[in-house]
DNA sequence: GAGTTAGTTCCACATAATGGAACGATGTGG
DNA sequence: CCACATCGTTCCATTATGTGGAACTAACTC
């Protein structure tokens, strides 16, 4: 808690000692795209080669990652199976799960569950559209908060300062040509959303995908997400979204009406 | 590598120092099946309460795990994050995809991937029977080697002294009536698969549910895995299995040319 | 086969983890 | 309502662990 400043008045300590420094090399290797090998973690990390090194026989030993022929890094299947465990047992999911299906029935287009964590949405759970293509599932993915239905809603919501918090650590990136590129455009939107009780995604993330969703908070404002429908602009016109509005809305206070009684003060 | 016995004569040192330790007891209360308190896990920990209280604190400012109201302890978001990148990057999955769906095709059934680690399969991928209730993603999931048709086809692959090693490592527990329960019966079990080149799985695992399997292995013996077709007993007889045994080893080894030519030396 | 780059090992040193003990907070029963 | 017990948190001297520069080896390159 009280880490900052202690050592040397400076240092910002970013990572959480040696776990931490061990966690974002993890990061390195599982957000690249590709196995990479030693000498290019070495570059993206800020680590001397000793210390990489050992670090990284560290993670393969503990499974995180592994080591391919060729010397090439990869994350490791443990990495799976907590993931696994903590999906399955995630209580919000549960609770939620019931709604997304719902919500599906009624409008016939892909429903998304997220969480705010940070200046990202994660995807914790969805219901599919339907099963022509088998969409790589999205769960655990995260998006940034700025171009996302789900993160404008849930930003809409946030108190004052946990809001301006955000909005201070944002760097924004054009996806496509109605990505939101500053602080006082997003604002702008999150406050329409704001008043309306729900936020829209127009092509910001992806051209041709749009969404409506509305934000779910949980006891005080601890827990902050979202639920979203998401479909193809071909299909789903922006007047669409407006009829979808509704019902997006209502899940999203249904289910944080439920939060607050199956995880509320009582347990 | 070289890090038995070097402090103290015996200490046969579990876990790779620090990480090795926050990593247990991460996985103490990703393995929980509820929110844990404090106490809860410093009964399950060997930690002293400083210690452990201090892992906490890291785990939690990395978003391994986080601390609910009632100051439980539940899986945090960033372990879904992880396994997201990693398992939608996840090579040998994407290569064995189209022969999971060409096999589920032929059979109409469910369909699993798997990777042996240890004394355990992880199922990597699967393409499911159909859609009528939304099973819960077995993604991740880790079931013991001995009990399922992955896990024997699988072992059934391995060079003697690998065998022989995890073999030393099981420990029985009894899931249905035919679950095996020592060694022996299972070698029998894995001698009879290694002759046909399949293995089944005799409702071992949970009742009502029956799979036949084929072993995938990549280059050497690295990597080894399955994939295997699962159904009801009701509608899933012996007799079927026996049909579509030849399907499933034709796959499985289609899968692991592929990994060969497109894992293997020239990558 | 000399030169360059990539990967691994080593070890004196300093930092970060350790864990016992003291301190609050919470809650339980007499 | 107060004594007592349990649970969670904080503190700090000790030391185990991680650190990182440098030396070493292996693997490519020209």
């Amino acid at each position: 808690m009280n880490r900052e400043g202690l050592s040397s008045p400076r240092t910002e300590n970013s990572g959480t000692g040696t776990l931490g420094k061990a966690l974002s090399v993890l990061e390195i290797v599982v957000s690249s795209d590709r196995p990479l090998r030693f000498s290019e973690i070495l570059a993206l990390s800020d680590q001397p080669r000793g210390t990489l090194h050992r670090q990284l026989s560290h993670l393969v030993e503990e499974g995180l990652l592994i080591q391919g022929r060729d010397l090439c890094y990869e994350p490791g299947l443990r990495l799976l199976k907590f993931a696994y465990r903590s999906w399955s047992k995630n209580q919000f999911r549960a609770v939620a799960a019931p709604h997304l299906r719902k919500l599906h029935e009624e409008t016939g287009e892909t429903v998304h569950l997220g969480v705010l964590r940070g200046t990202e949405i994660i995807y914790v759970d969805k219901v599919e559209s339907r099963q022509t293509v088998r969409m790589e599932s999205q769960i655990g993915n995260a998006s940034p908060v700025y171009c996302t239905g789900l993160g404008k809603a849930a930003l809409s919501v946030l108190p004052q300062h946990r809001l301006a918090e955000t909005l201070g650590k944002l760097t924004f990136h054009r996806f496509t040509a109605n990505t939101h590129l500053s602080v006082a455009s997003l604002k702008r939107d999150l406050d329409e959303a704001r008043l309306r009780g729900y936020a829209f995604d127009r092509e910001e993330h992806e051209t041709e995908i749009r969404c409506v969703a509305a934000a779910i908070h949980g006891a005080g404002f601890d827990l902050v997400g979202g639920i979203s429908v998401t479909g193809p602009a071909y299909r789903v016109t922006m007047e669409q979204l407006e009829i979808w509005a509704h019902p997006v809305r209502q899940a999203a206070v249904a289910i944080s009406e439920d939060v607050e009684v199956r995880l509320g003060p009582g347990r």
